[in-house]
DNA sequence: CTGTTAGCGCCTTCAT
DNA sequence: ATGAAGGCGCTAACAG
């Protein structure tokens, strides 16, 4: 079934047939009804590579994951699939290994499908200064946001991470918490340093020097959290309150903390990162700082599509954090 | 660029370059050579809707999921790309509402993609039996096993609810446990009615009648599963231990239970289903029942290809679930 | 082993 | 408002 044959049937050219597909104004409403029930009748759908081959683009936007375990990506990809299919293009995901190079990868894909537009999910601020000029697409990073880029096709959608990060750490200050652990990723990722700098900055606010020696470096998984937590714990460090750079790292601390004997919040209390909806339902309740995901997925689409048809730059757009609050922190704490 | 360059830059003509990429064996391996390397050069890549609108077919695998909030699924979905991606296929996505028809989804899909295959994520059985014949692409439905279901390209993987879920209930039962809720799906769900039934096995054999009343609707998310335990607690249902058919509607009736002021294990033990990584950090750790997950995804993607290579019918492939141990149940009950 | 060539289904000037 | 025709990049006969 081609458009030859809607033609046939219809008894109208080809062309016609294609200005009704593309909903070009120039086609009698009558004929342009006519032909419409008829592709309706037969169920005809046009062949996608025929026109992606014409008009040498898809309707296309690719989302790069870095990492799968991360909870608060799973989250943001279901959304941005709706976004995404609302403006009449179609998701399709790509994941990739934590440590793989997400723009290696992108311009291999650029190449393959010729997407409309990349949609990265985290990333490596260095690696996107360096390398990002050879995607020749309309991109945007969500979750970044790094002052340090600048291109014209690349917007950014994130919250302050610094900022959020700090107001966690406060929450736990104002709980009053002085000893407080950090568990997060490595300074070479840009989020998990500018939220390591929140932290220092929250801490410095209340007079308090961070210890390095409170900081447990962990990936953005359960395992590599419950792992991180144990050393510290083995090496015998002492502290009153956790702060964890994202939920998932939080929840693997906490099943740590309690295998050890800790009880949280009452022996240690525990703030989260990213509010994804299980924190909102496990024991104890986290506290955490909600990355509105719903408005990230939202506005790293519509500023993707504005750069697709509107040829507008990119742009860089802080959406606000949120405090959660929750049953895992507790104000007196007793020293650990 | 394009094959025709190549064919330039090589001095030979575009069907040698095709024979090249695609891997033929009446090249010369001198010519071979030298193709890969002047492609390598330039970084050509295929343009895929030319290759796909030429042989009509691409190399797409899609997955249609029933339900975004489904951990489970999410987890499959990510083993599922890299096994797809191991076979040279590429995986394509596509979420569904959970009441969505996803036979009519996956026609549309079809006929605009033109994938070589279809791995259902979930399904309505009674849907699949009346409109799989209307899909005409090599399929396995994934987490659905049904001895009623018998098409000739569509293959089934996936544990036996049935008899899975009487192990959960068993293992509720042998720690003591008489009165238990049963938190899950509708009857129009087939994982869901199976589940029930082999829950109402455990307590047949051991001389239990199951009261209908404490059966909770919930949908496989948190918040449903949240308001489903709040309604039988509000009923003042009496009861010492609940089996939930997923682990998501675990966590959602645990944290209804605490904040209502009953303890896990304590006052009521919670067993859940799917064994999801979180089960095995959350607080306390969830006894559950391991659907293998890594398994499913494995083995739906070896049987899609053979039927797509080969031409095999479809198969059923039962894998064996496994109980996961955990905190969540605890032996001498007290009434609640 | 390699080259020539006819389409795959569609969009898009250019005519009418 | 509509039709005719060329070609997007590639594959697969068919011919050497």
């Amino acid at each position: 079934m081609t458009i030859k044959d809607i033609a046939r049937l219809s008894g109208c050219s080809v062309s016609t047939i294609s200005r009704v597909i593309n909903n070009r104004q120039d086609v009698k409403p009558d004929t342009k009804e006519k032909v419409l029930r008829i592709m309706h009748e037969v169920g005809f759908v046009p062949n996608a590579n025929a026109q992606q081959l014409k008009i040498q683009q898809s309707r296309n936007i690719v989302f790069v994951v870095k990492g799968t375990g991360n909870m608060f990506f799973a989250d943001l990809l279901v959304r941005l699939q709706s976004c995404t299919a609302e403006y009449g293009y179609n998701g399709v995901i790509s994941y990739l290994d934590e440590n793989a190079d997400e723009l290696d990868s992108a311009e291999k894909i650029i190449r393959e499908i010729k997407p409309k537009g990349i949609i990265f999910l985290g990333g490596s601020v260095t690696n996107f200064q360096r390398n990002f000029d050879m995607i020749g697409v309309p991109s945007v990073l969500a979750t970044v946001t790094s002052e340090e880029l600048h291109f014209d096709n690349l917007s950014m959608v994130g919250i302050d991470d610094q900022k959020s990060a700090r107001s966690a750490v406060d929450y736990l200050i104002r709980h009053g918490h002085r000893r407080i652990a950090v568990l997060g990723g490595p300074g070479s990722s840009y989020p998990s340093q500018m939220r390591r700098k929140g932290a220092e900055d929250a801490m410095a606010a209340a007079g308090i020097t961070f210890d390095p020696a409170l900081f447990g470096l962990s990936n953005y998984d359960f395992e590599s959290a419950y792992h991180a937590m144990n050393a510290l714990l083995a090496q015998g460090r002492r502290f009153t309150a956790v702060f964890a750079m994202s939920d998932v790292i939080a929840f693997g601390a906490m099943r740590a903390l309690v295998s050890a004997g800790r009880r949280v919040p009452e022996d240690v209390s525990v703030i989260g990162f990213d509010g994804i909806t299980m924190s909102r339902y496990c024991i104890p309740v986290l506290a955490s700082v909600r990355q509105p995901s719903e408005q990230i997925a939202r506005k790293s689409v519509e500023l993707l599509v504005s750069q697709i048809e509107h040829c507008t730059s990119g742009r860089t757009v802080i959406v606000e954090s949120q405090i959660l609050e929750g049953d895992s922190v507790a104000s007196i704490p007793q020293e650990t």
